[in-house]
DNA sequence: AGAGTATATGTGAAATTTCACATATAACGT
DNA sequence: ACGTTATATGTGAAATTTCACATATACTCT
């Protein structure tokens, strides 16, 4: 992938926040993503697909779910620019935090997909 | 100028280089820039006056010339982006030192603009 | 004043991107 | 087997971006 590429990746609203999310959460499956983005899952699985065939994240699929994970063979400069950004938008994700327990884990811990 | 906007900024070829080449010459004007990228004045220029109306970068205009630099109170982490993709083409950006060289500086110095 | 050079911008066509709706696939629980 | 949940993708319309051509502005030189 070129440089070009890599930014117009991280230049969309949704495309930009999946990205940080991720860097931030480590591991995230695509219903987390719709809480956390409040939007539709085809729009969510239609940016996914983008990242993921540029090689920015990877999938693993476990029953019937799909775990999304930054690719840790990243080139480093642009892993690095991942990571700047995220780390600028701490407040963004602070948010996301309490948006995940409110759906995701109730008393008894987590209700679905994210173990 | 939100992050997704600046995103855009960088997601285009043109744009890009024009970004790297000044950080990497500090100020060039719209000829000389016209030379490294090797494209039409019109593409230039208008590629030009989106990053200015972005912030991204100022003019300095002296005579007939237009000479555009970094705008020195970007975000840091915005700075830093900027920086760190601009290392990671370091040999493209080698190349614009001799096509600048050939193009503007004969043996009696620089026959046009930039002083 | 008139010709030439450097840069900026109006404008419409072409290319690209984004989105929503419908549909497909796969795994699950009963 | 059937209904439900999670995710992916085909498709066309709408929005946005990019570009080229023409033109405008400003400055220089003679």
């Amino acid at each position: 992938m070129d440089s070009t590429q890599f930014f117009k990746c991280l230049a969309d609203d949704t495309r930009l926040k999946i990205l940080m999310v991720i860097q931030h959460h480590k591991e995230l499956c695509v219903g987390e993503l719709m809480v956390v983005l409040d939007d539709s899952q085809t729009k969510v699985s239609r940016h996914l697909a983008l990242l993921r065939q540029c090689d920015l994240l990877l999938v693993r699929r476990q029953k019937q779910w799909a775990y999304y994970r930054l690719n840790p063979n990243l080139a480093s400069w642009m892993s690095q620019i991942i990571k700047l950004t995220t780390e600028h938008h701490a407040v963004f994700l602070d948010e996301t935090v309490g948006k995940l327990k409110n759906n995701f884990g109730g008393p008894d811990g987590r209700k679905n997909c994210c173990i």
